[in-house]
RNA sequence: UGAGUAGAAUAAAUGAUCGCGGCUGUCUCCCGCGAGGGAGCAGGUGAGGAAAGUCCGGGCUCCGCAGGGCAGGAUGCCGGAUAACGUCCGGUGGAGGCGACUCCAAGGCCAGUGCAACAGAAAAGAAACCGCCGCGAACCGAGUUUCGCAGCGCGAAACUCCGCGGUAAGGGUGGAAUGGCAGUGUAAGAGACUACCGCGUCUUCGGUGACGAAGACGGCUGUGUAAACCCCAUCCGGAGCAAGACCAAGCAGAAAGCGACAGAUUUGCCCGAUCUGCUUUCAGGUGGGUCGCUGGAGGUCAUCGGCAACGAUGAUCCUAGAUAGAUGAUCAUUCACGACAUAACCCGGCUUAUCGUUCUGCUCGGCAC
């Protein structure tokens, strides 16, 4: 991914937690704030009450993919945290994508000129 | 061909595009005096049979070397395999199945202690509820049965109701009741006696052994429970890869309390050993990198030894190594339409989860010859 890494620090996601904002749906939780940066990070959160191993490491895929194919119409500067919900175990991935677009737009963190062709 | 039983293999496939972690590079570019670092490109590689649960065993690493006693824990038929095991192999004994085969926490209740609810008379230094039998008392009375007669009431006898005793055959209770069954015997009974079976002891034989076989002897002294305490035998130092080693960077200590009859370490306690501080609060620094990290009790094949587990020798192969943590997405085709489940130092096991498919040995039956 060129324009991004990942959130690693458990200190980090406390503090978008803290003081970032918050919209949810069906699948996921995405919490957003400015890190005063020119890239984006991305934290990818799940649960042990998810499921196991397996479904874990498959939701971090497919956000993780749903991201990286639309990394260019995302703004920068952001640390974007990702929560996965119970009914995210068993979403494949377009359900995934539909989710984290419509939360990003919650969020207005899609460049203005996407809008169109996007929606 | 049906049912079953034991074991083995496999764990959707192929292609295209985009994407990710290691590795390699006589490739390209950028940074740096340099060692080197970064980006790209290319090639090649990248989870499981259980990677899981973390239940055992070991390797490896560290610990003021690990010593003794007590406590504690684990294991528990025999022999073998192994680095080791609670695992595996082969046996013995028992249980189940027509059988192939499967299952067993399979040492010791004549070391001691305990427990055995309910039921039952009685559940272990002690026993008679019913029943059966004997003797006694009584001869009053009541009842039952039988018999007699001068016959519808009288009389007689026996038994029971009472007491003492014998008896473990039978009934009933129970998971379990003094070996079983048949006979002799007896007042009634009883291993009291006899045959057979079972049990115990001894001897002989076979086996490394668990144990088996045969013979003799003992009438066999009233149970079950040791996943009850316990006894016996064997084994066990602790902590774990966030172990641990190294490099780089960086800081700052202060106060209070406890204490040499003290404190710390070695799972608990005692002895012994070693060390000299320890605890709390406040304040401060780092939170980067390298190694450990995958070539190993390794896989495959052949030969030899062994019933086997396994071992020996030779040949051959190398197949993840991340560090917030790499396997995904889309499209196409095919099919049985895809279960369970993601390495985190490494091995040997066990246990549990699992859609299916295929193969092999064996058993019991059906049909055909």
């Amino acid at each position: 991914m060129v324009f991004s890494e990942s959130l690693k620090r458990n200190s980090d996601f406390r503090n978008v937690y803290k003081n970032g904002k918050s919209f949810v749906n069906k699948y996921m939780v995405m919490y957003v704030l400015e890190n005063n940066m020119n890239i984006n990070r991305l934290g990818i959160t799940a649960s042990k009450k998810i499921g196991n191993s397996v479904v874990r490491h498959r939701f971090a895929r497919l956000v993780r993919e749903s991201y990286r194919l639309h990394e260019n119409i995302f703004n920068s500067g952001l640390d974007i945290v990702v929560v996965a919900r119970k009914s995210a175990a068993s979403a494949g991935y377009g359900e995934i994508e539909g989710a984290l677009l419509h939360l990003s737009k919650l969020h207005h963190m899609i460049k203005i000129y996407f809008y169109d062709e996007d929606n």
